[in-house]
DNA sequence: GATCCGTGGCC
DNA sequence: TGGCCAAGGAT
């Protein structure tokens, strides 16, 4: 299924500037994570003001957490902005201010894990990497396995799988990475797949089976009203929008909670360290 | 291994 | 309309 499929990607992909040739390791490295589960449209124009302001790992470490939150703007998942400021800490003071080319070593670095470790070595080092996202899940559980969706949790025998269907020669393996995470992305998409475009239709285990529904345990949709994520999310806003210090009553008024849940939502920001202050200096973000 | 962690758009 | 999903990671 190689042919057809990096043919495929010869002529649909996406023009994305982080694939392009003069992109930095650092440029994928920070694409990368504010691509975890962020579609690509949201990243596109923040990736590009944050590669303007902070073109390698050393301009961001110097910078600080408060603005990279702040430059985070509405990605969601704010940790991650303070993550990406801690590996490029790290970068800056152990690694010479570059990015390390090995996955192990890359695994090492806050808010890298197993796949943002493989993707990098893949894209921006052209390594040969397993690298296994919600894409390649979906496009091998269906090509290959014949069921509609994967499991809610990525499992060994999916990881035996990716590794064994890999290619040998690394500049190989690479466009098959990214060529069936794009399928993915593009046509064989969670809910109606295009498989009258997908260049595997012909070989697809799924559809030679004749594309039967998921049979597997019914998906926990995530709460949100009324949940501490949704009221962290409301109080980093405030902060993230406020010109200087906000009152202990204006945080827990922006939370939009019951009193206790907002004190609760305060604490957990303070300790994750996306807010400092206390009462008699105000909150703010970090600096 | 189960949970928690944001945000917004789509069918 | 609202459940569901989007290039996951840390604990």
């Amino acid at each position: 299924m190689r042919g057809p499929l990096v043919d495929w990607y010869a002529r649909h992909a996406r023009d994305l500037p982080w694939r392009h040739d003069d992109c930095p390791a650092w440029g994928v490295l920070v694409s990368e994570v504010m691509l975890q589960q962020t579609p690509v449209v949201r990243v596109l124009p923040r990736w590009t003001e944050w590669m303007e302001r902070w073109p390698g790992p050393t301009e961001l470490a110097d910078a600080g957490p408060g603005e990279a939150v702040r430059a985070w703007g509405r990605l969601g998942y704010p940790r991650r902005a303070l993550r990406l400021v801690d590996a490029a800490t790290a970068l800056r003071d152990h690694h010479g201010g570059e990015v390390p080319q090995d996955e192990q070593t890359l695994r090492s670095l806050p808010g890298i894990g197993e796949y943002t470790a493989a993707a990098v070595a893949a894209f921006a080092f052209g390594r040969r990497a397993v690298v296994v996202d919600t894409n390649i899940r979906r496009v091998q559980a269906r090509a290959v396995t014949g069921v509609a969706l994967p499991a809610p949790g990525y499992t060994a025998a999916e990881r035996r799988l990716a590794t064994g269907l890999l290619p040998a020669d690394a500049a190989e393996s690479v466009r098959w990475n990214v060529s069936t995470m794009e399928l993915g992305a593009l046509v064989c998409t969670a809910r109606n797949p295009s498989c009258g475009h997908c260049p595997l239709v012909d070989q697809c285990a799924w559809v030679a089976a004749g594309s039967p529904p998921d049979d597997g345990p019914p998906r926990r949709t995530q709460a949100w009203a009324g949940t501490d994520r949704q009221a962290r999310g409301r109080i980093v806003q405030a902060l993230r929008d406020a010109d200087g210090p906000l009152s202990r009553e204006q945080v827990l008024t922006a939370a939009g909670a019951a009193e206790a849940q907002a004190e609760r939502c305060l604490g957990g920001l303070l300790e994750d360290g996306l807010a400092e202050g206390d009462d008699r200096a105000g909150y703010t973000l970090p600096q």
